[in-house]
DNA sequence: GCTAGTTTGTGAATGAATTCACAAGCCTCG
DNA sequence: CGAGGCTTGTGAATTCATTCACAAACTAGC
C-alpha cells in the first residue's frame, strides 16, 4: 500500500468528526466543498485524501454522509474495539481516563499504572490503579494494542522501552520529550510546551 | 520576514529542550549531528532550521550550548513572561493549571475561568476561579496574552470568538474540534482523539 | 431522452520542505 | 605556521504535499 501522510489522515479525522455532526443533524449528502470548510482546507484537498483509499461519491451529487462515516470509521481503525493502558495516574493521567472521547471511539481503558504505592489499588474513574512493576506481566496475561504515557519526562523513554518489549506497537505520549522507538511501534507525542512555543513564537514575529 | 514554517518552529523547541538537559549535565557545545540524533531529524536540517534565523555554530566545533540556547529562546520568545488565562476548570484545565513546564519557560497564570457556580469562587493550583461572565472585562482590565481553552466542544468556537474579541491573539486549544479565527488571531490545537485515530489507523494498515 | 447544472476523481502543475553535497572556516597538533 | 580533520552554512537537487483544471458522471427538470 502507497504510504499515507500524516497530515492525510489527521484530516480524515476532521472530516469524520464533522460527518457524524452532520448525521446527528440528518443531513443525508455532503460536499467536498462543504467539508472543506468546514475543515478549514479546500475541496481539491479533501477528494485528493479520500482518493487515496477509492472512490466514495457520486459525481454531481456528493457524498452519503452515513456511507462516508463508515468508509472513514473503517480506514482509521475504529471499527474494533481498541484496550487502551494508561501509565502514569497523575493530573493528566486522570484527566484522560474520564475523557468521554475514549469511550465513544470504542477504546477501552483495561488498566492504569502508577510507581507511587500510594495510588496503587485506588481507582481512576473505575479502573483500579497498578503497581508498575505488573506492567510486564499483566500485559502478558491481558493483551492491550495501545499504551498511553502519562509520566514524568525523565522516566518517560525507559517506560516507552518496556511497553515496546512487552509488545505494544501504538504508544500516545504525554511528556514533552522526543522518544525513541522501534520501527514498528508508532509513537504519537501530545506536546504542549511546544505548542505554546508555537504561539509565543507567533506572538513575538507577529 | 520569510515566513518560516510550522514544522520548523517545532523543531526549534525541541533543539531548545537538549540544549537545556545538555547544558544541566555541563556541555559546552554541541554538533548539529548531535542534535539530530536526539530530535529525530538529520544534521542538514537541523542547519537548515538555524539558518533561517542567523548563524549560530563555530566551524570545525558546532554550537556553544549557552549561546544556541539563549538565541532559541529569543527567537521562540521565551524571553518575557507571557500571561495566561484558562478557561474552563474541568479535568483538562486542572491538569494544566499544576503542569510545572508552565512556570518554568515563563507563562504566568493570571487567571481560569468557569461556567459551573459550583466552581466559581474556588481555586485551581492558586489561582481563583472567576465566573465566565467576567472575561471580557477582566481581560480589559488585565491584559493577557495567551487564552487555554479547556472547555466542551460544543462551547469552543464561542468560547474562541469572545476571547477573540477581547483581544487576544494567541490560543491553545484543547477541544477536539477544528476552531475557525481571524487571521490576526493564532490558534493551535492538542486533538488527542486525532493523535488516537493516528494510531489506531497506523495498527490498521501496518 | 435531452439539456443544463452540479460535483467528483485525477493527471499535471505548482509550491513547500527536506536532503544532498561541498566550499569555507575553525581548531589542534606537530 | 602549515597540514589534517571536523563541522558549519547554503545553493542545488530531490522528494513530498497541495492546488489547478477539466473530463467524466450523475441529477433534475422539461
Amino acid at each position: 500500500m502507497k504510504r499515507i501522510a500524516d497530515s492525510t489522515v489527521r484530516r480524515l479525522s476532521i472530516y469524520l468528526r464533522f460527518l457524524e455532526e452532520f448525521g446527528g443533524k440528518g443531513l443525508s449528502t455532503v460536499s467536498s466543498e462543504e467539508l472543506a470548510r468546514r475543515g478549514g482546507t479546500t475541496s481539491a484537498q479533501v477528494r485528493k485524501d479520500l482518493s487515496f483509499f477509492g472512490s466514495f461519491g457520486k459525481r454531481g451529487l456528493g457524498y452519503s454522509v452515513p456511507e462516508l462515516s463508515a468508509s472513514l470509521r473503517d480506514i482509521l481503525g475504529l471499527g474494533k474495539q481498541w484496550r487502551v493502558i494508561i501509565v502514569g495516574a497523575g493530573k493528566i493521567g486522570a484527566a484522560l481516563a474520564q475523557y468521554r472521547g475514549f469511550r465513544q471511539r470504542g477504546f477501552l481503558i483495561t488498566a492504569a499504572y502508577d510507581a507511587n504505592p500510594e495510588k496503587i489499588g485506588r481507582t481512576l474513574e473505575g479502573v483500579a490503579i497498578r503497581d508498575m512493576t505488573q506492567l510486564e506481566s499483566d500485559i502478558a496475561a491481558e493483551p492491550a494494542e495501545i499504551a498511553v504515557l502519562a509520566v514524568p519526562t525523565e522516566v518517560a523513554q525507559e517506560v516507552l522501552d518496556r511497553v515496546a518489549r512487552a509488545g505494544i506497537k501504538a504508544v500516545l505520549n504525554f511528556a514533552p520529550v522526543q522518544l525513541h522507538a522501534p520501527a514498528d511501534v508508532t509513537v504519537k507525542t501530545v506536546n504542549m510546551a511546544m505548542e505554546l512555543e508555537g504561539l509565543t513564537f507567533a506572538l513575538t514575529n507577529a
